[in-house]
DNA sequence: GCAATTGATGTAATAACATTACATTAAGGA
DNA sequence: TCCTTAATGTAATGTTATTACATCAATTGC
């Protein structure tokens, strides 16, 4: 998948969030952007769609908050199923994809004949650096 | 476990929780509910504060929206992980419990040594019936 | 070049979801 | 009864997300 071509706003909002250590909301990322022009949520949530759509943003919907995607392959919109483990106490994130979570979820889905469009699963918990 | 004693209040969010065909919003059972003496937000999320609490009551993070419990077992704080199927044309909500997916799960928490506390999973898409 | 379309942007206003703070009342145990 | 704890009522405010509308930029077809 090529790296895709991203327009201004969208290029400073992953900025934004992959220098973050923790997940930002919306607003937050709004704030950091002032100084860049910035002043306005929707500019700030249409660049994040974009950035969703494209694989490389996630959004948390736990936390109403989002996060650049730090999985080594699956960006574009092939849209493997992630797992995010998420740390309560220094708000680390972490991606898991696990094929056999996501045939189980298929499968399940199937016997109930239930079509998938979107999985989200997150644990909340604390990270091993946080519980040592 | 026993039939917990619910106040009026809870109650009151209960039922209309359990009537309603499809996961409501705070804000939806506060109008429901303005008849019976409910003025403010405060008022039911308290409520579904304590029922979510009890296990009765599930919050679908991906709607910001809540449902009754249709599982038949686990009620009480033994939390055993359920997997939402959200139909996004009629909003039916199904509970999937599969224990196949928690031990995997769990596995893979472990593995990392995150300590999960709450894992959310819903699964968003058209169910059987509006697919047909 | 220049319409015409499409996608991105800017701005303001408002809607939808959730919490804080504080005063009061109800319920249960020593 | 007194004390403690849990629940309630109310207002105000905070946080998250969308609608509406005007403008601008890039691309395409002619």
């Amino acid at each position: 998948m090529e790296p895709r071509k991203l327009t201004r706003n969208q290029a400073l909002v992953l900025e934004t969030l992959t220098h973050a250590e923790a997940p930002l909301s919306a607003y937050t990322i709004l704030d950091k952007l002032r100084d860049h022009g910035f002043r306005a949520p929707l500019q700030v949530y249409r660049a994040l769609e974009k950035l969703t759509e494209f694989g490389i943003v996630h959004r948390l919907e736990s936390l109403n908050a989002f996060v650049a995607c730090t999985h080594p392959h699956d960006h574009g919109p092939e849209k493997a199923v992630i797992a995010f483990a998420i740390c309560e106490d220094c708000g680390q994130v972490s991606e898991i994809s696990d094929p056999e979570i996501e045939d189980r979820l298929s499968l399940l889905a199937t016997k109930q004949q239930f079509r998938t469009e979107k999985t989200t699963i997150e644990m909340r918990g604390h990270c091993g650096n946080c519980t040592a």
